[in-house]
DNA sequence: TAACACCTGTTC
DNA sequence: GAACAGGTGTTA
């Protein structure tokens, strides 16, 4: 998302003139944006892309296969087709999980981002039993880690997925401290995952999945050990690790 | 906190 | 036909 948001910058500025809902059961709830509508500011909150409208605004959430592309013209199969004044926003969206909604105030339930000062972590910690991975990935606890990072930061942290997020010791915090915006910004520096929809805002796939070390590589050997990785479920999810290398 | 729902596509 | 997939929101 961070990369989608750099991308989308040059919106700052330009105005939505209209808003074309190809697909109806789309999960857009687009109803009260009176338009034209100025884009004011373009950021990421958590997964959130949010856009600052000189009323209101303007929040997508792109779950698993949601694309934002800024082109020329519509993108093929678009979605949803945002008309500016100079440009054409596409929203594309092959599994329609994403969402797209106006509204007059901003409220999202998040926790701190990953990437600033994370020294209240180690307190939160203390207050939960659940496996670090779900905590992890809660989004009202630290906000923007999903299911590939979750993995690669314990990975990197050499922590168990299953281990409760209480029973950390603190040397094991302080490597997940340091494992989180290492992992997340190297994945920036790539351009983001892409396994097959990911985009960024300008259409191209991102390059961290060469560099992935355990997410979706189970049976392969550990690239610090060699131990095979191993696939559990965890909240339904799949979870990758190393055995023997994290404990 | 677990299961399921929301969707569709790919791969085994 | 079954399993799996970058996520989250609701229900039991």
């Amino acid at each position: 998302m961070e990369t989608i948001v750099r991308g989308l910058k040059p919106l700052e500025g330009r105005t939505i003139v209209r808003a074309v809902v190809v697909d109806g059961k789309l999960r857009p709830s687009l109803s009260g944006m009176r338009l034209p509508r100025e884009i004011r500011r373009v950021r990421r909150r958590g997964k959130y892309i949010v856009f600052s409208l000189d009323r209101g605004f303007l929040v997508f959430h792109l779950r698993m296969t949601g694309q934002l592309v800024l082109e020329g013209s519509p993108a093929d199969g678009a979605r949803a087709v945002f008309v500016l004044d100079e440009g054409f926003l596409s929203f594309r969206d092959r599994r329609r999980l994403a969402t797209a909604e106006y509204s007059r105030e901003l409220r999202l339930e998040l926790g701190p981002e990953p990437l600033k000062d994370l020294s209240w972590l180690p307190g939160a910690l203390k207050a939960s039993r659940r496996p670090i991975k779900l905590w992890l990935m809660d989004q009202r606890n630290i906000a923007g880690i999903g299911n590939i990072y979750a993995a690669e930061i314990l990975f990197s942290a050499g922590i168990d997925p299953r281990r409760p997020a209480n029973s950390l010791r603190s040397g094991e915090v302080r490597r997940l401290m340091e494992a989180i915006p290492a992992v997340l910004e190297a994945a920036i520096a790539h351009r983001g995952t892409t396994f097959s929809d990911y985009r960024d805002a300008s259409g191209s796939p991102g390059g961290f999945q060469k560099l992935l070390r355990v997410y979706q590589r189970a049976g392969e050997p550990c690239p610090r050990c060699g131990t095979p990785i191993q696939r559990v479920e965890l909240g339904g999810r799949g979870t990758y690790f190393c055995p023997r290398c994290q404990k």
